[in-house]
RNA sequence: CGCGGGGUGGAGCAGUCUGGUAGCUCGUUGGGCUCAUAACCCAAAGGUCGCAGGUUCAAAUCCUGCCCCCGCAACCA
């Protein structure tokens, strides 16, 4: 076992620009850090960006910048965004770094060596708008783009292969041999289900994708974008090139990754290594999403959240308190404006802020300035040191579990003892009254040294205002630079005057701030709405040209609704039973009934194309297609009708 | 029977593996205190632990069946 810590974030997407998600793992990260280096340990925090694919050179294409111009200047932003939050990472490993470059040639070469890699066909499903292969549905015998509505093409292309498959049985091994491997234990089970499903072998190059990493010997093929992106890991610190180092020191990792990387990482990536012959990783922790409003973060939503938008109005430490606090590690958190202020409010400004200001006011005051040290301790003063040790141990306990919530919670019960100790000898009575100077020198003495030790417990949390709060109690050097464990009750310290004392989390005005949020996003969503106030979708690019003949083969015909239900077990199929005219009313299936229900249907004229080949969904016959307009990205239909009585079976033209 | 997560005082959650007085935070009510950032401390009210059976001396916890909610998948001719 080595005594040196390296953790690693996912390196981020450079598609997207930052948001609280992605700043949520840093954070973790950067905190396990700190926490450990305080405790001696010599550690490695590892993050950076991930900058290949075709759709980071497309984004730039689409920008009009050649390709590199656009990468910096997305890693600037990644860079700005985290800054303000104190994120102290060691290194910022970019996939388009030269020395990683040839890292990954080489470990595609040992690959090779080692006889793992062949050549062959990948055939798949391949959108040409997309310029992209998707995943179909193995039955499907003419899919459709899902963001085109186009069909797709059967394409075969030139590819290497890593035989993966031969992976499966050393892979269950390593799950059952190793079960902290993947943690929580719900994520391992995932994993292991998937693997003993099958594995095939992995397609990890391509030869339509110019932006990224050339195979060696063979520069039509880039290297697969995850196969690249992986390696960082080890690139990073060294593995393959003589620019980093850190390798023979700090690995293997403790890799902190999101639950939609899963796979990648507790499947192919320990392939890779084992495949190469290289040591794996300690552990994967996988960590929920920050949800906000109850839903994934996601651009169409318009419920993102950025950093940028938090900073100004809370500290870092603020956020950072948040995110480690409310959540609970590995699973699912959510974000709410409202939420973060509540905890702020209570825990920080009313709980350690408050705590902090109180003593010290008391020291200032009737000490001068010049914090107590010479007591004796009595029953009283003894529990609370008891309990402030109790929190210690029970902070690291947690905390060397990833339980960082519990960590705090074991904290700030610290913390409730310390204002209980003082509530209960009431220091401000025992001032008036000389006689009891003993006493309230106890008292104070006892206050400000649990204080002095819970400063330092959180300072991984809170490293700026444990800080600040450090600098007014007088003291010297900073909190992280000091073991909390090695910090002995009662021991001489080297104090100056307690002189200026302000709080260190301002209490924020709840309603103030929420009403201020209400009229930014007011305001922003009249910008992106238009005069109507409906939303300016940007209409989807036109279709290929057509002749008037292409079009007469499509005939589409008024009808009228007579029947509609739901079909079980189907969100959005509704079934119609429909009159066209004909002798007998026929049946057609529609896509529209998360919009639409069955009442709404029955008696309404639809238009419906009449002619196209029945299929079968869901079970039941389709004979025919409704119209319907396709709003937004979410494709969110809306019937197409008349506005005048039109007769049955009249055909459009 | 597609996969998974969940249903515990007003809100948000822990406890469920390893049965044994139902716990935490916030909120509410009453009280104390006035050193402190209208803060802190004490107390109280409030729960048939989704429903119904079963096992057991004993079930939030184990077993069986059912209901409901949330993701994902499927469904969009």
């Amino acid at each position: 076992m080595k005594d040196t810590f390296y953790v690693t974030t996912p390196i981020y997407y450079v598609n997207a620009k930052p948001h609280i998600g992605h700043a949520y793992t840093t954070v973790v990260a950067d905190t396990l850090t700190r926490y450990k280096r305080q405790r001696g340990i010599d550690s490695f925090f590892l993050t950076g960006t991930d900058e290949h694919g075709i759709n980071v050179e497309r984004a730039a294409e689409k920008r009009g910048l050649p390709v590199r111009e656009h990468v910096d200047e997305i890693v600037n932003e990644f860079k700005s965004a985290f800054a303000p939050l104190g994120l102290e990472y060691d290194r910022w490993i970019r996939t388009t770094d030269p020395h990683h470059e040839a890292a990954v040639q080489k470990l595609w070469g040992i690959l090779q060596e080692r006889g793992h890699i062949y050549k062959g066909h990948y055939e798949g499903w391949f959108c040409p708008n997309c310029n992209e292969f998707k995943e179909v549905e193995s039955g499907e015998k003419s899919p459709m783009c899902p963001t085109h509505e186009r069909p797709l093409d059967r394409v075969s292309e030139e590819s290497y292969f890593f035989k993966l498959s031969e992976f499966q049985k050393p892979l269950l091994e390593l799950y059952d041999s190793r079960p902290e491997f993947v943690r929580p234990e719900s994520r391992l089970n995932e994993v292991r289900s998937f693997v003993a499903g099958g594995l095939k072998d992995l397609s990890i190059s391509r030869v339509s994708v110019k932006w990224g990493i050339p195979v060696p010997g063979d520069p039509n093929h880039t290297i697969y974008v995850w196969l690249d992106a992986l390696s960082n890991y080890i690139t990073a610190i060294g593995w393959g090139n003589d620019y980093y180092t850190g390798f023979d020191k700090y690995w293997p990792a403790l890799h902190l990754i999101g639950k939609d990387i899963l796979r990648f990482h507790a499947v192919y990536w320990p392939a890779f290594l084992m495949a190469a012959g290289i040591e794996l990783p300690k552990k994967l922790f996988v960590h929920g999403m920050l949800l906000m409003g109850g839903r994934k973060m996601s651009k169409t939503l318009g419920n993102v959240v950025r950093v940028g938008e938090l900073i100004p109005r809370f500290t870092p430490d603020m956020v950072r308190y948040f995110m480690l606090r409310e959540v609970v590690f590995g699973l699912d958190g959510y974000f709410s404006y409202e939420a973060l202020i509540d905890r702020v409010n209570s825990d920080l400004a009313d709980g350690l802020g408050n705590l902090a200001s109180r003593t010290l006011t008391m020291i200032k005051n009737y000490f001068d300035g010049r914090p107590p040290r010479a007591f004796e301790e009595d029953e009283e003063s003894l529990d609370v040191r008891r309990r402030i040790e109790e929190a210690k141990a029970r902070f690291d306990e947690e905390f060397d579990s990833l339980n960082f919530s519990r960590a705090l919670e074991a904290a700030w019960a610290g913390i409730a003892r310390v204002d209980k100790y003082i509530t209960d000898n009431q220091p401000w009575k025992l001032a008036k009254d000389a006689a009891e100077r003993g006493r309230l020198e106890r008292v104070l003495a006892t206050a400000y040294e649990g204080l002095r030790h819970l400063v330092l417990l959180v300072a991984p949390a809170l490293p700026h205002s444990t800080a600040e709060i450090w600098k007014q109690m007088g003291l010297r050097g900073e909190p992280l630079k000091i073991n909390p464990h090695s910090a002995v009750w009662g021991e001489q310290l080297d104090a100056a005057r307690i002189e200026n004392i302000s709080p260190a989390f301002p209490k924020l005005n709840k309603e103030k701030i929420m009403q201020e949020i209400e009229n930014e996003s007011a305001r922003e969503s009249e910008a992106v709405a238009g005069p109507t106030g409906a939303t300016q979708a940007a209409a989807p690019p036109l279709a290929e040209t057509i002749t008037i003949d292409d079009f007469a083969k499509i005939d589409l015909r008024v009808a009228t609704v007579l029947e509609a239900e739901r079909v079980p077990k189907a969100d959005k199929l509704l079934r119609l039973v429909i009159d066209i005219g004909e002798e007998k009313p026929r049946q057609i299936l529609a896509g529209i009934a998360e919009h639409y229900g069955p009442e709404q249907m029955v008696g309404r004229k639809i238009i419906v194309v009449a002619n196209l080949a029945p299929r079968k969904l869901r079970g039941l016959e389709s004979n025919g297609m409704l119209l319907a307009a396709s709003i937004g990205e979410e494709g969110r239909p809306v019937v197409a009708t008349f506005s005048e009585e039109v007769p049955n079976g009249a055909r459009l033209k």
